[in-house]
DNA sequence: TGTCATTAGTTACAAATGAAACCAATTGCA
DNA sequence: TGCAATTGGTTTCATTTGTAACTAATGACA
């Protein structure tokens, strides 16, 4: 009988089989991937991406609602807005009711972006779903799960 | 009736709903956390971490190895040995079958912090598949399926 | 009203990251 | 052998990111 100590580590960990690893990998492969589609194709980070979701799933926004809605903080969607507002893709336009905000809409440019890379989204999507088979049924309340547990 | 051009965008995406995006965001609300923890309490980063996993997982191993087994460009792995080096955590003894290769080994400190942070990782772990409750079960399963498409 | 605290958004600075160039050692092969 | 191609690992440079400080505008309340 081996008596085990308090600060015992226990059998080494496997990095494979650690599940903030395995997490941080299976997302880092997919957004990659995404990232590198939207680069090359429309110039668009996914940052910008996602400031483009939210506009165009929410209507006119400021930039506090987008940090809100795609879990980014202030400084990264302030940079990608600015970044789309110079590539003439939204506009700034400032709430008269309080000169600190400023509402962002789609340009005809920004629309027409925000039209194609939707359904190109819904594509990569269906593709991965697809290819996970039947574990595709639980990796909606599996994240859910996760979701809740780790507080969104 | 109303057709359905070939271009038509459907309904606008919910960010919130969309695969990529909440893998992204609970990885790094996950690995955010840890980050913290290791960064205050042994100042060591992710990528040492993961170098400091695998070397006591695998014994005497190389930059490359390392790298391999970690998902780490080698960028990352020879900046994050670097680091441990220069802390005093790890050795490199260069292979006298071929001198461009160094083999990493914990000095008596790195062996130290390696003991701590094992039990650490595994707690952190298990608490959140505690709290995921019965989809804990899936997780791993998902994970694998995960990992199968988007090819690990 | 006047002033202090808060909020929206930007900027400045430092750290982390990756692509590409790089050096040194090794291998393949004529 | 000798030389080109490859490999292990580091460095350089540009880009991305986050923290903290900042400006401007609004709100709270004496």
């Amino acid at each position: 009988m081996k008596p085990i100590a308090s600060t015992d580590p226990g059998p080494p960990l496997d990095l494979e089989r650690f599940l903030p690893y395995r997490l941080s990998v299976v997302s880092e492969r997919l957004s990659g991937a995404i990232a590198r589609l939207y680069q090359t194709r429309f110039d668009l980070s996914i940052p910008e991406w996602r400031v483009l979701a939210i506009v165009g799933r929410h209507g006119p926004v400021t930039a506090t609602e987008v940090g809100q809605k795609s879990q980014m903080d202030k400084v990264r969607v302030s940079r990608a807005i600015a970044r789309l507002v110079a590539m003439d893709r939204l506009t700034q336009t400032p709430d008269p009711t309080d000169r600190r905000r400023k509402h962002l809409a789609f340009t005809a440019a920004g629309a027409a972006i925000h039209r194609e890379i939707v359904p190109l989204a819904r594509a990569v999507e269906a593709r991965v779903l697809a290819d996970l088979g039947v574990e595709e049924s639980h990796l909606d309340t599996t994240l859910t799960a996760l979701e809740r547990t780790l507080g969104t």
